[in-house]
DNA sequence: AGTTATGTATAAGAATCTTATGTATATTTG
DNA sequence: CAAATATACATAAGATTCTTATACATAACT
């Protein structure tokens, strides 16, 4: 997903971050989140972002909700309470790491 | 190099701004001063280490100088020209890493 | 004398991501 | 109206990076 090494291991935190702040999300509308935001710095491959969702689910981070709409399937996907908790680890292992390579 | 996740793609830019700021450095002083900056947070492994100085040697990023002191020996490394020029690149890549990480 | 610290190195396996491909429907464009 | 693009999910082969374990060697500490 880019060019940069720095986002490799980063996935799960984005998914999460934004499944936190944004209650359920489903994949295609991650990826295109994540290029809005970004201004299109990021994009995040399906091949990157659907094999994460899964693990993520069978983790139990994560709960499936299917829907159809104009005929077509969405999985929308949010976060379980235990999904919750390991985001608020999640994040504040973000804010000591972006901590740590600033002061090296 | 530490149970977060985080930190996966970022050794070659942690060595690169290491070097960048202390000239040259040795691959065990590196791991000594990651941990202090730290606070012990960081640890990188030799396994990690090593053939990541390897690999940006033979990329052209690094020079290397052997020495010896106290009978043990020491491989000092440091930017060439071109890894100069490569580090203002991944720190900028780095500060947008955190800004994109930050605003998602 | 044995453990810890210093110092470098590699190899097997795990985890993550890239690239390519596949399927399917809806919408836009020439 | 046919073709291309957008929407939507999925997987598999290969590359890259890191973990874990092991190896060798000297110095310093207990």
């Amino acid at each position: 997903m880019k060019n940069s090494q720095l986002y490799k291991g980063s996935l799960n935190t984005i998914i999460m971050k934004l499944l936190e702040e944004n209650g359920k999300m489903y994949g295609y509308e991650i990826t295109q989140k994540v290029k809005a935001i970004t201004q299109g710095e990021l994009n995040i491959t399906e091949g990157a972002l659907y094999p994460a969702l899964h693990k993520l689910e069978a983790e139990g981070i994560l709960d499936v909700e299917i829907e159809k709409v104009d005929n077509r399937m969405r999985k929308y996907y949010k976060l379980t309470e235990a999904g919750t908790k390991e985001t608020i680890n999640r994040l504040s292992e973000l804010e000591d790491f972006i901590r740590n390579m600033q002061s090296l």
